[in-house]
RNA sequence: GACUCCGUAGCUCAGUUGGAUAGAGCAACUGCCUUCUAAGCAGUAGGUCAAGCGUUCGAAUCGCUUCGGGGUCACCA
């Protein structure tokens, strides 16, 4: 039985017997101790002294007595500052935990969840140029929450919805029409997505030309943007397409590929995967029938003019168009339809979406349409809403040349985790495809840590030099700890000592290093849940850097293979044992990987 | 303008269901590699938690006001 909950239940049962206050053991409120005060966990007081009519000090003395009696074979200890009773529990619990639940396979499976379905849909990328920077906070953060929920019980399905069609994709598909002279990724040497690309800078290049030529010639500004010859062409070449030109279909379907393969290797390079692709192409026109659903139900109103909206004032929102007057869909018509084809699909009740907070208020609207259509799925539409990712230099502007490329990012962290690495001589035993995992591995975890240790929903800093780091609080640091506990399993393996204690032996002392430890693995589970609550990787970021850390202190306190005791010498392997794989286990969830050997 | 999010050390961030003396990392300075990997550890210095008022046993955390910054308010996606 889990020692927190057995200590709640008694300081529940102290406080009815001595107080003759009714409270639900689960309620109970306890924190971890602070550092400079002796015990583990810490149950606050004040909020019981109106009843109690007692002084803090009082209650605290009293409710303390009580739990050591009513537990003596857990509590060691307690003391009481001010309103704050301190527990110390004994050193052979927390052995007695270290085997019987840190150590278990699934200790860091919540079960909550009840295997639930849901979706988690993130990446969504616009198929007329590569990955950026911003991309990859998405793909990192979608990634992991996706694996958060699974630890927590939930059967996730991810998926990608890929936005391939549009006037930004004829954008590159014109100017690849008009100064492409027929390259290809094999002649360019490129990847496919960078190819295509390029020729959205280009046709952004030529459109500005024409703008600046026809104000010259005397057009206003705003007009000579309307006007521009090119501009107009995509959106003719965009009416072609909806209407299967077979000519344009046939580029769309080319430039695509090109870019889709680009796509996926850039996806598995970056570690991350999805279950199940949706394209807008064949979604686009979704959504209509919802719309004469609606309609029917007296949720929408259809004006003179045939445009079709929605009236949300009494929630506080406006008006929303939900069909055009030409009754063509808009944005927020494609979602309705896609909402309901992924519940077609799957069958999802729950469905998070990670898309960055500038569309907060789509996803607000969004929700509440689908409320007042009463649909099942409504109340379980999460918008895992992100903040964007500032440069020192200022905001991303994709077409002021100030992005951030995903790929390029990825390769010099690589590279810069190659040299490193070979600075500090510690590839020597290592092949070359396994120092190129090495490299690969710890320049990817650095990128990952850094973009998800920070809270989801705040925008962010990205400093380039800050980025590659590899000290302190960083992704490699981590790895670098994990990596440490891995020699010594290694080395105990040779020296044949096992992780397990004697049959009826444990261990009544421990040392100041390994307790502090041991509470913070105990808390495994529940920062599970809270990420999982708070849709919050970086809650478990900032936990496993702090289990690495203490482990830390530890290791160069406390000698492993220079203890003389061989209970205490076995005790400290499955002590490492249970580090690691929390660690391990903490970083999969990041989906970041660790390595054996760095 | 309306709505909304944010403001914590020089920098980047934790801490926010109200709890003890507000914590890390980077940068600066001082130490520690013949003992399990120094991508580590120990220490020094650095704070009016944007400002003010309020709520109460107690406020970085809740409320109001002001200042500063971001985002959204398209028959674009």
């Amino acid at each position: 039985m889990n020692p927190e909950f057995l200590l709640k239940e008694s300081i529940a049962k102290g406080l009815e017997k001595e107080f003759s206050i009714i409270v639900a053991p689960e309620s109970i409120l306890l924190e971890p101790t602070r550092k400079d005060f002796e015990g583990s966990l810490t149950f606050v007081v004040f909020p019981y002294i109106k009843q109690a009519k007692l002084s803090p000090e009082q209650i605290g003395a009293r409710i303390g007595e009580f739990c050591k009696t009513d537990i003596p074979n857990i509590i060691a200890s307690v003391n009481v500052v001010k309103g704050f009773l301190n527990i110390v529990f004994k050193d052979s619990l927390w052995v007695d935990q270290l085997y019987t639940n840190f150590l278990r396979e699934d200790f860091a499976q919540v079960t909550d969840g009840k295997g639930e379905k849901v979706m988690v849909e993130y990446s969504s990328p616009n198929t007329n140029k590569p990955l950026h920077l911003g991309h990859l906070r998405n793909n990192f953060l979608g990634y992991s929450i996706s694996q958060i929920l699974k630890a927590n019980g939930f059967d996730v399905v991810k998926a990608n919805l890929v936005n391939d069609r549009g006037i930004h994709i004829c954008k590159s598909m014109l100017a690849y029409q008009k100064f492409g002279s027929g390259e290809t990724p094999q002649s360019a040497g490129m990847k496919g997505d960078h190819l295509v690309g390029k020729y959205y800078v280009a046709f952004d290049k030529e459109l500005k030309k024409e703008i600046e030529s026809l104000v010259a010639s005397g057009i206003a500004e705003e007009q000579a943007k309307k006007d521009a010859p090119i501009l107009k062409e995509a959106q003719a070449m965009l009416l072609k397409w909806e209407q299967g030109d077979k000519e344009v279909y046939q580029l769309w379907e080319t430039m695509n590929a090109w870019v889709y393969e680009g796509f996926n290797e850039s996806y598995k390079n970056i570690g991350v995967s999805f279950d199940h692709f949706y394209y807008e192409s064949n979604t686009y026109l979704l959504g209509k029938d919802i719309v004469e659903e609606g309609l029917q139900m007296g949720v929408f109103n259809k004006r003179e003019d045939g445009s079709v909206w929605i009236d949300l004032t009494a929630e506080g929102l406006d008006q929303k168009l939900v069909l055009r007057s030409d009754g063509t869909s808009v944005y927020i018509t494609q979602d309705l339809g896609t909402a309901e084809l992924k519940f077609k699909d799957f069958g999802c009740k729950r469905s998070v979406y990670v898309v960055g907070n500038e569309q907060d208020y789509h996803f607000v609207v969004l929700a509440q349409i689908l409320k007042k259509l009463n649909k099942p799925y409504a109340d379980g539409l999460y918008h895992m809403s992100y903040g964007m990712v500032d440069l020192p230099s200022g905001k991303m502007k994709s077409r002021e040349g100030t992005v951030v490329d995903a790929d390029d990012l990825v390769s010099e962290m690589v590279e810069t985790a190659k040299l490193r690495t070979l600075e500090q001589g510690k590839t020597d035993g290592f092949t070359g495809e396994q120092a190129q995992k090495l490299y690969h591995t710890i320049g990817l975890g650095a990128l990952k840590y850094y973009l998800l240790k920070v809270d989801p929903k705040k925008r962010m800093m990205f400093n380039p030099e800050e980025s590659i780091d590899f000290q302190g609080h960083t992704g490699p640091s981590i790895q670098y700890t994990y990596a440490r506990i891995s020699a010594i399993l290694r080395k105990a393996a040779e020296l044949g000592i096992t992780s397990d204690l004697p049959k009826g032996e444990t261990i009544e002392t421990l040392n100041p290093f390994e307790i502090s430890v041991l509470e913070l693995l105990s808390r495994f589970p529940t920062k599970i849940r809270e990420a999982g609550a708070e849709y919050s990787p970086s809650t478990i970021a900032n936990y496993i850097f702090e289990v690495a850390k203490e482990f830390n202190r530890f290791y160069v306190e406390v000698s492993i293979f220079q203890e003389t005791d061989e209970i205490k010498k076995s005790f400290r392997i499955a002590f490492c044992k249970a580090v690691a794989k929390t660690i391990k286990d903490g970083m999969l969830l990041l989906g970041i990987e660790v390595p054996e050997k760095m």
